[in-house]
DNA sequence: CTTAGACCTGTGTCTAAGACACAGGTCAAG
DNA sequence: CTTGACCTGTGTCTTAGACACAGGTCTAAG
């Protein structure tokens, strides 16, 4: 099996499969040809990786996780833990965007009612420089 | 003024600072000893980048921005049109958070009540690879 | 004047997770 | 045997700075 093969039978890009064999999650043998050969265990290897990293998983979180499990030892604790982290982080960010996100539409009603400006020589836009003291105003 | 006294007085680092000016966004004038020199018209162009950092543009976006104001063209529409681009992206990174987070928090706490397992030659952890399927059962 | 130490410099490299470019290899149809 | 479609591995690129590092500057003490 081939790395498009591989890549199209579940759904992702052969980049992605060469990727993950750079960072030796997947360890195809060599063809003839000097081809990477992907057998079966392989798929599910992939499929593996990509169900973790649709749960938010980093590849390095996956790459550990795959380690604690070739050593014969249950993943189950550390991915508990992995997934604590980053959900914490997730939500960090979410509320980040979520901030953003108010501010930016905020931005975009208000710039709308507004006329356009020449630059000066120390304003690049009044748009952007006066944004925050308006709305403190 | 140096590098690091700019970062400072506006609470930035020295790295930004040098990193704005690698890419051409802040133009001080080299010192005597080497170093650069950053003037007052710096601290107001670095402001301005900070501001527009803040409400969501890149930082590519802003060069094109004060490459319109630097050709004495108002940036105003050009600044309404990217926000309009940026903010649409952000909601659909928000959308897509939104979705994790749950993904996340859901798997955490099916995941607390579920017992280790060992790895099995077509299984590296049995929670990330059981998640979706027993969602839809 | 000298020296120590604190602080600063510019430059180069690193990050995540692939996407993309590219020179070349493979393979079936004709 | 050749054309063309598809594939390969490798190297570089992306963001927005952070960090490392060898060395320069500067102030205070001796």
């Amino acid at each position: 099996m081939k790395a498009a093969e591989l890549a199209k039978s579940l759904g992702t890009t052969a980049d992605t499969v060469r990727y993950y064999t750079r960072l030796g999650l997947l360890k195809p043998a060599k063809s003839v040809n000097g081809y990477k050969s992907y057998s079966n265990k392989e798929v599910s290897r992939l499929k593996f990786i990509l169900s973790a990293r649709n749960l938010g998983f980093s590849v390095a979180d996956i790459k550990e996780i795959i380690n604690e499990s070739e050593d014969g030892k249950s993943a189950c604790p550390l991915v508990r833990s992995l997934i604590k982290e980053r959900l914490e982080e997730t939500e960090k960010q979410f509320q980040a965007m979520l901030a953003l996100r108010g501010k930016m539409s905020s931005a975009l009603s208000r710039w709308e009612e507004m006329e356009d400006k020449a630059p000066t020589a120390n304003m690049v836009c009044h748009l952007i420089e006066n944004f925050e003291q308006i709305k403190k105003a």
